[in-house]
DNA sequence: AGAATGACAGGAA
DNA sequence: GTTCCTGCCATTC
């Protein structure tokens, strides 16, 4: 099997939080904190931000990620802004005046089923 | 090595 | 319910 490194684990921190987010059905949206903790991360949520920035995947759905309080993390105006809410109205998702209803529970129950083994 | 930067989070105001 | 401010982590100057 391919060990690429003998002394770290198996899949790379960015290898799961690529997972974590592929991993967001369609019609759902989750926090940046919330992939950081199902990646088995928690605390690193800037990690997913710089991620998904480097990324160039055009199959991840980065739209469905929005900060805590459920805003979009770009600068309203912006161009990836509307290309965001654009994408997330694909979704059948309704962005209010920049931002998005988000589950209520991310930090519980999500854990709990996403808990690294 | 120290300071600045960024697709953030959480509690205070 | 919002806006502000401070804390965090990792990367880049």
């Amino acid at each position: 099997m391919l060990t690429r490194n003998m002394k770290s684990s198996p899949s790379t921190p960015e290898q799961r939080i690529l997972a974590a987010i592929r991993a967001v059905p369609r019609g759902q949206v989750a926090s940046y904190g919330a992939i950081a903790r199902r990646a088995g991360l928690p605390g690193r949520a800037r990690l997913v931000a710089r991620i998904l920035g480097r990324n160039d995947d055009p199959t991840l759905p980065w739209h469905r990620i929005l900060r805590s309080d459920g805003r979009i993390a770009f600068p309203p105006g912006s161009a990836e802004f509307a290309e965001q809410c654009r994408r997330l109205r694909a979704d059948g998702v309704e962005p209010r005046n920049g931002r998005v209803r988000l589950p209520q529970d991310e930090g519980t129950l999500d854990a709990a089923l996403w808990a690294p083994r």
